[in-house]
DNA sequence: TGTATATATGATTGTACAATCATATATCGG
DNA sequence: CCGATATATGATTGTACAATCATATATACA
């Protein structure tokens, strides 16, 4: 049983973690399987298993299943909106912060 | 020495989780002393002020001093259009998770 | 100067998380 | 049916985090 607060704090938890960051952006242009993930998000393919189900579990992402191969895809746009905010936050925010951006 | 995919994973990250969560709410109408924040969200002034702190480091706040108080307010608006968004995922995937939802 | 108020921080504790390796399970093609 | 491919999961380990209590520091004001 969850409040209101707890739950928008899980979605954000679920997108605040660098693995699952690069997940999310790999999943940009539609849904891919483990197989095109894991390689593409430089992560072992069972790490990769583990935060795509945490993903899931948060209602970020939606499952697919084809014959042996398991596809991910983002279920809400809202996500990829909340991602850009951050790096727009990011952008406006480096006179503010101590530490230095490296370009990538 | 952060690249790109760790530093918004920071922000969202700092975003996610429910006492900060409860900080970030209180602080929509602008900027409030710690004195005011912990009653209102109902947490300890010294676990309170280290989110506070560590929502500062992430560069999500801003902190003025005026005599004996600290005011801390959100400086980015952006970031409140994350957590509004974050409640739009909320509302529209209720049907989506196995949890139910308090009324909150 | 002494006292009260406001905020921050050290120390501690229990819990959650990420990563890894090994292995289990499922599905397909030959 | 067998081997190969794809995905998930158990067990383990080190690390990070949140909360709490006690205390330190800073500022104001009487």
């Amino acid at each position: 049983m969850y409040d209101k607060t707890e739950y928008r704090a899980e979605i954000l938890k679920a997108l605040g973690q660098p693995t699952r960051m690069k997940i999310i952006d790999f999943l940009r242009d539609g849904e891919r399987c483990v197989c095109e993930i894991f390689p593409a998000i430089g992560e072992e393919q069972s790490n990769t298993s583990r935060h795509l189900n945490m993903l899931l579990n948060s209602g970020i992402l939606a499952r697919r299943k084809n014959g042996i191969k398991i596809y991910y895809a983002v279920k809400h746009p809202e996500v990829f909106e909340i991602v850009d905010l951050a790096t727009r936050i990011m952008t406006h925010d480096i006179t503010g912060r101590q530490r230095l951006l490296k370009v990538a």
